[in-house]
DNA sequence: GCGGTTTTGTTGAGCGTTCAACTACATGGG
DNA sequence: CCCATGTAGTTGAACGCTCAACAAAACCGC
């Protein structure tokens, strides 16, 4: 007994793909062509530039930016290789490590973060009115609460 | 000059990453468990079942499924070895591939579209009031005419 | 404390995507 | 007709992600 979508909700769903499909791509590029790095890396710096002493668990990061542990682990050992993150022990369990975002990391990410906002603001927000983007906003907090809540 | 993200809608930018992200690895997992394939594999298989003859032009198909045609082509190869997409040559233009949904390949789909179909009502539709669905597919269309526009 | 379980983080292989380069064919102006 | 330009599709390398396997350390009940 397969709950089938109507026409509408088809109609919604090929629509939500295709707008966030367009719009990922389009950000991925922009940022990957003006500051050399895919959206997930930017995201992994702008979450140290917003943690305390611009540092956090590994685990903490991959949580806030949303990623699997194995995933950070790759992307942090680019991110170092670049000079943007550097690794250090945690004092207060063996096993961790810390990630820490350098100063040319966060001078990486000061420059890359004016071009990648006005994309997200002329991609995304110039084409909805404000009582959409109130909805939007809703359905996405909606959508994130019942994700990650089952 | 930069137009900087105003407090609402930087909490809109961020639970909109969020969800959408979410919510296409949850959806990618279960198709790659159950079907075996990844969504965007799956993405062009729907294409072509709905195509009339379920053929299409590769450049067709690549327009249709949002993909670009470097990506379609690794992709075909893999369905091709799959035995769930065979290539003919164009009649009327001999730079031309036709790719086509074999028996086998409509089957797959067949098969995996209920468990897929249960997954996007369950993770999307189910957590939204009907309002909100319209609301939806209003933004994206709005969204998806402004980025394919520009 | 001891032994099983959980948590933390890494690793390597396999896969999919991107990008640039390339071939082959079509098209249109002179 | 011919050459320049544009279009269709493919290819290989580089890169990022996923998954499963793993080592090391912490935790927990007894």
């Amino acid at each position: 007994m397969t709950r089938w979508l109507d026409s509408d909700e088809q109609r919604t769903w090929r629509a939500y793909l295709t707008a966030s499909r367009v719009l990922m791509d389009t950000l991925d590029r922009e940022l990957q062509r003006d500051a050399g790095m895919p959206h997930a890396y930017y995201e992994i710096l702008v979450q140290l530039s917003e943690a305390p002493g611009r540092q956090l668990r590994m685990s903490e990061l991959a949580q806030a930016a949303g990623s699997s542990r194995s995933r950070l682990s790759h992307a942090v050992a680019r991110l170092e290789a670049a000079g943007w993150v550097r690794r250090e022990e945690c004092p207060t369990d063996r096993r961790g490590q810390i990630a820490l975002l350098t100063d040319e990391g966060f001078a990486t990410l000061a420059a890359a973060a004016p071009g990648h906002v006005e994309g997200v603001r002329r991609h995304l927000f110039d084409a909805l009115s404000p009582a959409q983007v109130d909805q939007l906003r809703r359905i996405s907090e909606t959508l994130a609460e019942h994700l990650t809540g089952s």
